[in-house]
DNA sequence: CAGTAAGATGTAACCGCTTTCATTTCGATG
DNA sequence: CATCGAAATGAAAGCGGTTACATCTTACTG
């Protein structure tokens, strides 16, 4: 038995000839070792748990497929639950991945507080946070640089020629919807423009909140040209409000996204937006695991993701828009 | 620990001094059953495996969220996997579950033969198959009526007025493409019209497929004011190829989609669509595990589910349709 | 109050593996 | 060929529970 055990994990030396006769009855007998039993016994349960939000967000679902492949390549087994961006079920959620005494924990959480995760998870297992830096916790985090992203948005539009610029924000209380106002702000000042607080909403992330958000600024009277929205999302929601005010898209408003979320490429005109290498963090996380937990891999680790633009029908040179901008 | 053991699983009568005795134990030394040791001691590893062939599909990622919390709140851990509409992969994919000692397997595979899994799964474990009727097993297949959701969007058009209607099918082959499509030809034959093949194109599911097909329809030089997508990613690259053609929709044209996966809302107009309640379907087979494996529930199941269709801008009456509809 | 059966609790084997430690085998050396 | 150390193998004790079975309590009964 114990030889048995390891050729199966390689633990040991074993001589190529009993190895060789162990693989061939293991062949034979068509045996498969219980994966509970050994983990039972070796207190490694070679799952990993990952937490997210949702899984049909936007950017969630290609985390969630690109990490659990890579796990899965290496003989590790995925084990999901959502939190719903609520502070009690990521709480919970948790909790339920500790107790199936997951190796390590994955988790992209939006509700749970700085606090509470340097306190209450630091001796329970390994676990990386994604899409969000937590002070202290650097190490232990994988994320974009969306001042970055924020400013690279910004400075597309200002390179067009386009001057007066409205900004649409997620949740200011966020780190990473502030984040990349931060960027916008940055980029107007490099470009020599005031920054305008009409021209701001903060708005929610969600698509009817980018439309209610557009109203607003067309209410408001106060003439641009193009807008940034701080996520696809609201950039679909606001390009319904313009054109429900009869202007059309890139002729009259310029818009740019944030995420390259799937739905951009449906938007018609498709969208101008800023690239979240979702997929590529993913896979990053899970070989982070497999090199801190699981001493499986070598890979470098990246902890801070490069935001690019990609450029596509939403948004064109100033010059090339009409001259009668919203509220000129 | 019997006693213990008892109460945590309430398997047997414990009287309830000695019930309050051991909870209040529990709490005051904080203790957490070893989820992986009760696995191995009772033989049942209180997690279910689910199987598709992407997370970010359309259609996916709502079904994987909604069957995780179901069994969540049953206690039991998902545990999924990948198969990538790839016979092998999807074959491995399975065993990968087996091997983990799954209690169940939820399982929407594309690649693999009915044969296969009527021959080699039967014994290994109990299992759910989604979006998809294996002869001889429909007890353990949740699926939709595909051919109701075909037969609804075309006599929808019909019903517009419509009379050259365009279908553009998913791969013959799958059955859900030949069902879509059967119930496209019974809608026809209900309201008098003949099938007329040269308004017929097999594609692959896939946008650029869609936009291909259209590109192909257009070409032949047949009219026709309307046409049914047997998904909504063939219909998004229809209507670009539509629109590269400079014709309109809903004005020239007509289109019906399926799935009504998020991306249909963004399209532009919005998508008139089928809606395949994979949400609903999700949590049905998370009950369906609840009920048959876990002896958990008394939910009815239900095995198929109806289609219905959801009107929003990209299909109109024909009289509201320009008179010029291509290939006139 | 003894007798009894149902109900509550305790005992110990077992689930299928890993791992430490003891034992055996082997090859090289003097 | 005896000796020795390293390498290979074997034995057995867990890992932390569940559960069949044995034993002990209880509450009734006659």
């Amino acid at each position: 038995m114990a030889t048995v055990s390891r050729v199966i994990n390689g633990s040991s030396r074993v001589s190529e000839k009993t190895r060789e006769k162990v693989l061939s009855a293991m062949r034979t007998l068509n045996y498969r070792p219980n994966s509970i039993a050994q983990s039972l016994a070796s207190n490694r349960s070679n799952s990993v748990g990952i937490l997210v939000p949702q899984v049909h967000g936007p950017v969630f679902a290609s985390m969630l497929s690109e990490a659990e492949e890579e796990l899965r390549n290496a003989g590790k087994f995925t084990i999901f639950a959502t939190g719903l961006s609520d502070e009690i079920k990521e709480q919970e959620a948790i909790r339920f991945l500790i107790s199936r005494n997951c190796d390590a924990l994955i988790m992209h959480v939006d509700a749970l507080t700085d606090e509470f995760i340097k306190e209450q998870m630091d001796d329970a297992l390994p676990f990386l946070i994604m899409n969000r830096v937590v002070p202290g916790l650097e190490d232990k985090c994988i994320s974009l640089d969306n001042e970055r992203g924020g400013f690279e948005a910004t400075r597309t539009l200002l390179e067009m020629g386009h001057r007066r610029i409205a900004y649409i924000s997620g949740p200011l209380a966020w780190v990473d919807a502030s984040a990349r106002l931060e960027g916008h702000r940055r980029a107007l000042a490099a470009y020599g423009q005031d920054f305008d607080d009409r021209l701001l909403v903060e708005s929610n992330f969600k698509e009817f909140g980018g439309s209610e958000a557009m109203s607003k600024l067309l209410r408001r009277g106060r003439s641009f040209s193009a807008v940034v929205c701080a996520n696809d999302e609201m950039a679909a929601g606001a390009m319904d409000a313009i054109r429900a005010r009869g202007l059309s898209i890139p002729e009259d408003v310029s818009i740019v996204g944030f995420d390259n979320a799937p739905l951009s490429r449906y938007l018609y005109p498709k969208l101008t937006t800023v690239n979240y290498p979702i997929a590529e963090m993913g896979r990053m996380a899970a070989r982070w695991v497999l090199r801190n937990v699981y001493k499986d891999s070598e890979a470098e680790i990246r902890h801070v993701f490069r935001p690019t633009l990609v450029p596509r029908g939403s948004a064109i040179t100033a010059e090339g828009s009409r001259d009668d901008a919203p509220g000129k």
